[in-house]
DNA sequence: CGTACGGGTGTGAGCGCTCACACAGTCCGA
DNA sequence: TCGGACTGTGTGAGCGCTCACACCCGTACG
């Protein structure tokens, strides 16, 4: 090291390379215009140096600032912080700096609050996970200086060419239920307030009513499991109920408890399907059929498109629809009769 | 707002206030050596502009970075990503700039390479999130420039004072398990790599031996379901198994799973416990009694301390126990011998 | 043989802030 | 009445990088 103390920086290679600080940024940068032996003794003096370029100096110089602003619903669910954790991961990987900023509430106000303070520190693009509808129909239509993706579990364009309808998956789930003989499916929906609740609901209803089977009126959840007990213990007391439909995985989990202890069997008496496919829900008793989307890989693709639209101009994806996998296990089974007492 | 495009900045503030720029730095940053209706007047000016500091400015000029560095096990498990939440909010909620990397593997290599970016990158302090405990040993041996605060989930000084001891939990699950009358508990162990893991067995030893109850050798799991399931194959296929304890509350689950399968009654046959207390808990079949510990104040706890190390002269914790919680539910129950066929 | 061009390179400025210092004034004791 | 301690404020520089531009020197063209 040349100098007494801290790391080395950009100058430090250029005086090595004995060429100026300009070369050595465009070498960093991958720019063209540099000619190769050039380019080969300012890697060869960056190696030797040990050197990285400062992350918070490259945001600082005016021009881009290299830096994602991601806001979240800060919950301990497992779609969102999948989600989250793979779109921190993808945006770190193309390169960029990552600005997390995680809301225990996620409506309107909060989200556009969130958006200013963000751009207000120079963010080239935003990534919304599971804001509640208010807060995704504000994002969506904001005049704002930059792109903003909305990952809200409903209508997604998670890539150019590629949406994701959550719709598709809960009728998917219902079907099931029905084709095993099922008079009809009951519905546990997580809270209205997200999108992704609405679309599950929204997909029930719809396969319910091609099939021309009853719909009944929905009980209502937080996506807990606690929630999902609670609404159990309704479902066991109504013995018309003979398969039940919950908006995720957790809420399933309280359902099966309750109908356990109701002394309602699963499958046998009550079949239960889930949503999410949480790492656990092969290994509930019984295990949960539940529907899997691969929310890793979504992430991922919506990161590379919010890229695409930062750094070029926009391209309109066109609809080609991802459905939920349905992971068919033991907790849905064929529709038996009640035995009259 | 005076200039054409961009947001208000310091100057702008300066201006409309009619001081200098370095009496609204000293302003923003509460230094001392203001008159209070200079101070006003600026405050007043701030406010007009609805001027925010730029955080990248800050942690680019020289002297303080204001970032943390959070270096953590990128996995989906409870533990680590509670922790996880709960450090980059009391980090962000004190005012600095958190910046995360999460590592699919946190041996001695990967972590000695994370900090040394890190330090690169100018942070002033590091928190670890459950590295393994080669890394755990490096990091706290490090002679590094900056403090770095490890979270292992073993003897951890989480805050000046109070240190919290991984085995003293597993110690009392252990013995909750002997009141009962069970003659000895199995362990199912998580993967050693982990300190976390270590202290709990290491917890799970002591208290047998001090109860002079026979210890068999334990089983060992990742951490996941899937494990548990495995695991609690063999041991329902040992009929002197009457009581286990399982080092997190996921591979319980597997545990539950594999004891069902096996006709094994929980808790009528054989007890379960596990560790964590995640929000399911509760609601498995049977409810899993569990030890409880409150991942996110020891977050913010540590992150205080990290603080006030980085803030002055580092003080030197004294040791003052933090044990978890027993959630008793009703996966264990008291000791029926089996009835010989 | 002068001009135009373009690849390869260097120069300067500036991003928005904080540091260290210099500079006014005011009040005190010598 | 002057030096010295304040207090409050302003000035300058610099953090490490990227932008826009100026500058070379060859080659190709008129």
């Amino acid at each position: 090291m040349p100098e007494g103390h801290g790391a080395p920086v950009l100058v430090d290679v250029a005086a090595l390379a004995g060429v100026s600080h300009q070369t050595v940024s465009r070498v960093i940068n991958e720019q063209p215009g540099v000619r190769d032996s050039t380019r080969e003794r300012v890697l060869a003096a960056m190696h030797e140096l040990g050197y990285r370029p400062t992350t918070v100096a490259r945001s600082h110089a005016p021009g881009r600032s290299r830096t994602i602003g991601v806001v979240a619903i800060g919950s301990a669910l497992y779609g969102p912080s999948t989600m989250l954790r793979s779109v921190e991961a993808a945006v770190r990987d193309a390169g960029y700096t990552v600005s997390t900023e995680s809301l225990s509430r996620f409506d309107r106000a909060t989200a556009l609050a969130s958006v200013e303070r963000m751009t207000a520190q120079g963010v080239e693009g935003i990534v919304a996970i599971d804001p509640e509808v208010d807060a995704a129909t504000a994002l969506q239509s904001l005049p704002g200086a930059v792109p903003i993706m909305v990952l809200c579990g409903g209508l997604d364009a998670i890539a150019p060419g590629v949406q994701i309808d959550g719709t598709e998956g809960a009728q998917g789930a219902v079907r099931h239920l029905l084709d095993l003989g099922h008079p009809t499916v009951r519905h546990l929906a997580g809270p209205l307030r997200w999108e992704a609740a609405r679309c599950r609901m929204e997909g029930w209803r719809t396969a319910l009513e091609a099939a021309g089977a009853p719909v009944h009126e929905p009980l209502q959840g937080d996506w807990s499991a606690r929630s999902g007990f609670a609404a159990g213990r309704v479902f066991a007391a109504d013995p018309d109920v003979s398969a039940v439909f919950a908006a995720n995985d957790q809420m399933a989990i309280g359902l099966l408890l309750a109908l356990h202890e109701a002394g309602r069997a699963v499958p046998g008496d009550v079949s239960v399907i889930g949503f999410d496919d949480i790492p656990e829900a092969a290994y509930l008793i019984p295990p949960l059929t539940t529907l899997r989307q691969d929310l890793a890989d979504e992430g991922r693709r919506a990161v590379a498109m919010l890229l695409s639209q930062v750094e070029r101009p926009a391209t309109e994806p066109i609809p080609v629809r991802v459905v939920p996998d349905l992971i068919v296990r033991a907790s849905t089974g064929r529709y038996t009769p009640r035995r009259d007492p």
